[in-house]
DNA sequence: GAGCACTGC
């Protein structure tokens, strides 16, 4: 159970096992909160950072003061000076992120070495990094900064640095003992995500080693949100746990009677009774699951809110996921006119990557869409399922942040305590192959590594089976790393792409793998709307190739590349430029990793036959034949699926044979990222004889 | 004829 069932304003947790509490009876309302983190965190990433050193009329010493760990940080301080490994349990609004870190080097731990502290979100390192740099007065680089992928903003003079948790993961595999750093602050740790988990089990044996040799002592602190603290310090050896103490303001629960299985329908409803009865400057965030519902729940809302009744009460409906272009993500930070009501529909986005300002009102539909893999079939399912209760209160919590507010849940009283208490941590339902080569990486065997939550032997034998067929690794048992396994390793990738790399000189095609690569690295490029659907389509059609969907981002990123005037180009050709510039950015780093690796620059021109034979050094587990209904069965998951309907090559003539980059089941199965594949060459393939007694036509004998 | 939640190196 939560223990803030009553939810009331001030969140204290009662005593953990190893409990110790700080109590506070200073109990000041900040005069002014300092203006929304994801309204600075959008400043932050356009380059303004954050101006001005008063906020509210309030200096920045002032605000730090009124922080309520301010009045106990002697006490903090002294915890931090007597344990080796301490577990902060901060509520939101208790400014641990920012404070901890200072009080660290306050007390002189950083003459030995840099504290770290690790974010999962490249966006939340850069701006708390900008924030505490001011509080210590100084500039982003100096004193405090950060590191994060394709930015490094930090100096020898930097004692405090913000990071994204993937970031010191790859810095542990060049240096597992973190020799630099005399403290690791692993924030966020509630959020479970993989390289979080990994880092736990690395700064665990990082400061067991340092100990037993009788190095720089390294100090480790867990900071999270949920209570399952108690989950925490038991793997950390029974450690310490501190309880802070948040600002919240109290939010009102409220759950439906009777449960009607359509959580749409009644969030919808709770919103318009919301409407009728509460004042107009008082905004509604709505939590749904995907794109195509907020989308549609918006037009109902929009055309309901349009009604005779509502005539004097306008609504502002504002759609939120991450796939809106940018300008429409920040419409939400925008106040509504006097009287008008902002609702806003979002998906978990709204969660914790971005926070809204004014929100008095949170309706929970008490569902999520969440990614789940099956090694067995290889294949990602995307489903919508019930939310934890540890989501359940983060969303409530929403509700709070600046006011007191209500919650309602579309779901019983019931139906929550049903609910699994925290969310299935990532590293149990993701492929593990990444994780394993960058454990491999660091000299430890991944069957023994010392997981908080232990993923399935399934699991991580489907992981070991690919690397040895990538000849990552040499033998499946004892698995120990090849020299094609640790220059694997170097790149930030899914292996199978970094072993294309490794042969795509073989082909004389390294700069078109790259630039093929690089654009699968991140989202997708080709934009799409269904309101401009056929002039897209024809502006794209520019770049189609007829063996599919990597020559087709091929063609588009090279055109990008030697276009003018890049950002007019992207829009007339309704391509996403952020995402090209993002891909360049990948494409340039992994050349950069090439050149170390003394991968040799080639290029094949336009003889695309070489490009489609490279894919299949590392997608050899990935081809698909079409059976006699039009439908593709993976050769080695044996699973059905249809091309997705992104693909160039929908509504064409399906090819025999096709390798897929990813097989995605949403409500059916699809292939993404498909090339045609001459069955001749599949002969030629490592897992030949496997395909062959698989196929069920006689294309492939 | 029909679509991908959210991150990160």
């Amino acid at each position: 159970m939560h223990p803030k069932a009553n939810f009331s304003g001030n969140f204290h947790s009662g005593k953990g096992e190893n409990g110790y509490k700080i109590n506070l009876n200073v109990k000041r309302k900040l005069k002014q909160v300092i203006s929304s983190e994801s309204e600075k965190r959008f400043r932050a990433e356009n380059g303004q950072g954050v101006k001005g050193r008063k906020s509210g009329g309030l200096t920045l010493q002032e605000q730090r003061e009124n922080l309520p760990l301010y009045p106990v940080r002697e006490s903090i301080i002294q915890q931090i000076r007597v344990n080796d490994t301490l577990i902060f349990l901060g509520e939101t609004g208790s400014g641990k992120t920012t404070q901890i870190p200072q009080y660290v080097h306050e007390s002189g731990f950083t003459r030995s070495g840099i504290v770290a502290v690790t974010q999962p979100r490249r966006i939340a390192a850069i701006s708390v990094a900008q924030r505490v740099a001011q509080e210590k007065f100084c500039q982003v680089g100096e004193l405090v900064g950060y590191t994060v992928r394709f930015e490094d903003c930090s100096s020898p003079e930097t004692k405090i640095r913000y990071m994204t948790d993937g970031s010191l993961l790859r810095e542990a595999i060049r240096d597992r003992l973190l020799t630099p750093y005399s403290t690791i602050i692993l924030d966020e740790a509630h959020e479970r995500t993989v390289n979080t988990d990994v880092l736990f089990g690395i700064v665990k044996e990082a400061q067991r080693i340092r100990k037993e040799a009788k190095k720089q002592p390294l100090k480790i602190i867990v900071m999270s949100a949920t209570m399952d603290v108690d989950h925490f310090s038991a793997y950390f050896n029974k450690a310490k746990i501190v309880y802070l103490e948040g600002r919240m303001y109290p939010v009102k629960l409220k759950h439906v009677k009777r449960n009607d299985h359509d959580y749409a329908q009644t969030c919808l409803i709770t919103l318009f009774d919301i409407h009728r009865n509460a004042p107009l400057d008082h905004d509604v965030l709505i939590f749904l699951t995907g794109q195509e519902e907020i989308d549609a729940m918006a037009e109902q809302v929009r055309s309901i809110g349009k009604s005779a009744e509502f005539h004097d009460s306008p609504l502002k409906v504002l759609p939120l996921y991450s796939q809106l272009p940018q300008h429409k993500q920040l419409e939400v930070f925008k106040p509504a006119p006097q009287g008008v009501r902002k609702v806003i529909l979002s998906t978990n986005i709204a969660e914790t990557s971005l926070t809204i300002s004014g929100i008095k009102y949170v309706i929970d539909s008490g569902m999520v869409k969440q990614k789940v893999y099956n090694s067995l079939t290889g294949m990602d399912t995307l489903k919508v399922v019930k939310i934890s209760q540890a989501q359940a209160w983060q969303r409530t919590g929403r509700a709070g942040r600046e006011s007191e507010g209500v919650c309602y849940r579309a779901y019983t009283v019931s139906e929550f305590e049903k609910m699994s208490l925290m969310t299935t941590p990532e590293i149990l339902r993701s492929n593990l192959a990444t994780t394993v080569l960058q454990l491999l990486a660091l000299g430890i065997d991944c069957m023994n590594f010392d997981f908080m939550d232990k993923p399935s032997r399934e699991s991580l034998n489907s992981a070991i089976k690919l690397l040895y067929e990538l000849k990552a690794i040499g033998a499946i048992e004892g698995a120990k790393l090849t020299e094609v396994g640790r220059k694997m390793s170097q790149f930030p990738l899914d292996p199978r792409f970094s072993k294309i790399l490794l042969e795509a000189a073989n082909y004389g095609c390294l700069t078109e793998m790259i630039m093929i690569i690089a654009v699968l690295s991140g989202e997708n490029i080709f934009y799409s709307s269904t309101d401009k659907r056929d002039q897209i389509l024809v502006a794209h059609s520019k770049f189609v190739s007829k063996y599919g969907d990597h020559l087709t981002i091929l063609n588009a990123f090279r055109e990008f590349l030697s276009a003018e005037n890049a950002k007019m180009w992207c829009f007339k050709h309704f391509l996403n430029y952020r995402n090209l510039m993002y891909a360049n950015e990948v494409r340039k780093q992994l050349l950069e990793i090439c050149k170390r690796c003394n991968i040799d620059e080639s290029t094949c021109g336009n003889d695309y036959d070489q490009v489609r034979k490279c894919l299949l050094v590392g997608l050899f587990g990935n081809i698909a034949e079409l059976q006699r209904d039009q439908m593709y069965l993976t050769l080695v998951g044996r699973q059905r699926a249809k091309l997705h309907p992104s693909s160039a090559l929908c509504h064409k003539p399906l090819a025999d044979y096709v390798v897929y980059t990813d097989l995605v089941a949403t409500e059916r199965a699809y292939l993404k990222y498909i090339t045609i594949v001459d069955p001749d060459w599949l002969h030629e393939l490592p897992n030949a004889s496997k395909l062959r007694r698989y196929s069920t036509t006689n294309n492939f004998k």
